[in-house]
RNA sequence: CGGGGUGUGGCGAAGUUUGGUAUCGCGCUUGGUUCGGGACCAAGAGGCCCCGGGUUCGAAUCCCGGCACUCCGACCA
């Protein structure tokens, strides 16, 4: 039992999930809190970890011929009242700006909750052919909700993202953009941070306020609970007619566009953290980690250790690997510890007897493992032990997933799966919000999505009886 | 927004019941010895006791009002 749990000072996962998330948050240098609730500084280690989501989702957006742009952080409230659906989603969480110095506005803006209105305005000034289309635009920002209940990472009332938002000349062509941005994140999600993802449709009531529909990736946390970490949103022509943005066909006839949407956030560090973190602290999958090999030098004194340790950092950087070393005067275990906490993939010891060997010492972050590598393997072995670990962590993740979710053909069955186990839930659903709503009443669980792999659970909707034809996922949510 | 808990050097706590000028551990600084799982010795530095009022000769402590953090709900990425 102790012999595990190398850092006293986190909070045993197992014991109180939601303090361990506090304890890895700060302790491990990612977020401190600012005086304001909601608000979160990003610590450098925080923000290198979203810089490397970023370049890659960047990179992807880019190749797929998106443009990167930036729009205002105010909104007039004129602008935002334009699509009913859309504002009556979001007015109750926006902050307002009413005062320019001392001078009250005219009209009062709010600080933007997400931009779709913003590029319906720019479009409606700018579109003129079909010529023009597609309009394929993202931008990296902060957006701004007035969340009551706030958590780092999970739920910040400012928050880092990047929104997606295009325009096209027919349905087809944006509803294949919808599904092709979702594939964008759940690729990236399973790829890169090795979080397997359920892809999936929301239903109506968990859908995205104008949207006609809303696509998820839905992962689950180590404690069973639910993760929506990425969507992508098909509009219809319903903004583009709210705000009147009309092309010139191929047919020399008036139409409107039609529109999508699609985003992640920084939760998506949080997504990490819950999905790999263990009682020792964070565990960063090697591909997204900041740093993916810390050499600590043992016994520092000894001639030669020092000289040695650089010698392989430099060689494992010039094989285009993250890699930094410790030099620092703390004892070796405290490092060991100290890197642990913060989730480094592999870390290298090198000892005076290890030099002697012609060897070093690489030992993993996710189950310890130690490996002695000799030295003239190095630019071969350590890549190949973090590829190893990258794979290790998404498959102990996916076990998770499939461990825990459970079909279900009644509300009984339900409700004795909740209890007993947790998780997700498969059930079938006639496709009435009654019985949403009565699921989160009695069940307390919500529907994460309609996945788009079907199963056949029954014949009958889990909760009225009446035929039903649709499997839903379910679960307790973030 | 409803219900609970918390707020004392950087961190974690004691002190609050019963008012008398703040204590401990960790960390930090300097010097020395150490170094293969959070080393040791010595000497130092560091406190608007969350904020604002009030009671009192005197408030970390009692009273009133805020704010923040945290957990559980409802709302949401």
């Amino acid at each position: 039992m102790a012999k595990d749990k190398k850092v006293e000072q986190i909070t045993d996962m197992d014991v109180d999930f939601a303090q361990w998330f506090t304890d890895v948050v700060t302790k491990a240098e990612l977020i401190d809190y600012s005086g304001v609730k909601g608000f979160f500084i990003l610590r450098p280690y925080a923000f290198a970890i979203w810089e490397n989501i970023q370049s890659v989702l960047d990179g992807r957006f880019k190749e797929l011929g998106h443009e990167n742009v930036s729009m205002p952080v105010l909104i007039p409230e004129s602008l935002l009242q334009k699509e009913k659906d859309h504002v009556e989603g979001f007015a109750p969480e926006v902050a307002w700006v009413t005062h320019g110095g001392s001078e009250e506005l005219a009209e009062r803006m709010c600080i933007r909750p997400t931009s779709e209105t913003l590029f319906c305005d720019h479009w409606s000034h700018i579109l003129r052919s079909w010529r023009d289309l597609p309009m394929l635009y993202n931008q990296w920002c902060s957006v701004l909700r007035w969340e009551k209940t706030t958590r780092p990472f999970l739920r910040h009332r400012e928050f880092l993202w990047q929104e997606g938002h295009t325009l096209h000349a027919t349905q087809e062509e944006a509803e294949q953009e919808t599904q092709q941005m979702l594939n964008v994140y759940a690729d990236f999600c399973e790829k890169y941070l090795a979080m397997p993802v359920i892809k999936g449709q929301k239903t109506d009531k968990e859908k995205f306020a104008g949207a006609v529909a809303t696509y998820t990736i839905e992962c689950m946390m180590h404690d069973k609970k639910g993760l929506q970490s990425g969507t992508s949103h098909y509009f219809g022509d319903g903004f583009a007619r709210a705000f009147d943005i009309q092309f010139t066909d191929k047919e020399n006839k008036l139409s409107y566009p039609h529109q999508t949407s699609w985003g992640v956030t920084t939760r998506l560090i949080g997504g990490i953290i819950m999905t790999h973190g263990d009682n020792s602290g964070l565990v960063l999958p090697p591909k997204i980690a900041p740093i993916q090999v810390m050499v600590i030098p043992v016994a520092m004194h000894k001639e030669g250790v020092i000289e040695k340790a650089a010698e392989l950092t430099a060689r494992l950087k010039a094989a285009g690997l993250r890699v930094k070393n410790d030099l620092g005067d703390q004892s070796p275990g405290w490092k060991f510890a100290q890197y642990e906490m913060k989730g480094v993939p592999l870390r290298i010891e090198i000892g005076p007897k290890d030099i002697e060997n012609g060897q070093c010492v690489a030992v993993r972050r996710d189950n310890g493992g130690k490996t002695a590598v000799a030295l003239n393997e190095l630019e071969e072995k350590i890549p190949a032990i973090l590829e190893d670990v990258q794979k290790g962590l998404y498959e102990k993740a996916l076990k998770n997933l499939q461990d825990n979710t459970r079909p279900a053909k009644t509300l009984d069955e339900v409700k004795a799966v909740m209890s007993e186990h947790g998780g997700f839930v498969k059930t079938m659903w006639c496709g009435d919000l009654d019985c949403e709503l009565k699921m989160k009443e009695d069940a307390g669980v919500s529907s994460r999505c309609i996945p788009f792999e079907q199963e056949h659970i029954a014949d009958t909707c889990v909760c009225c009886g009446k035929p039903a034809d649709k499997m839903v996922i379910w679960g307790v949510a973030y």
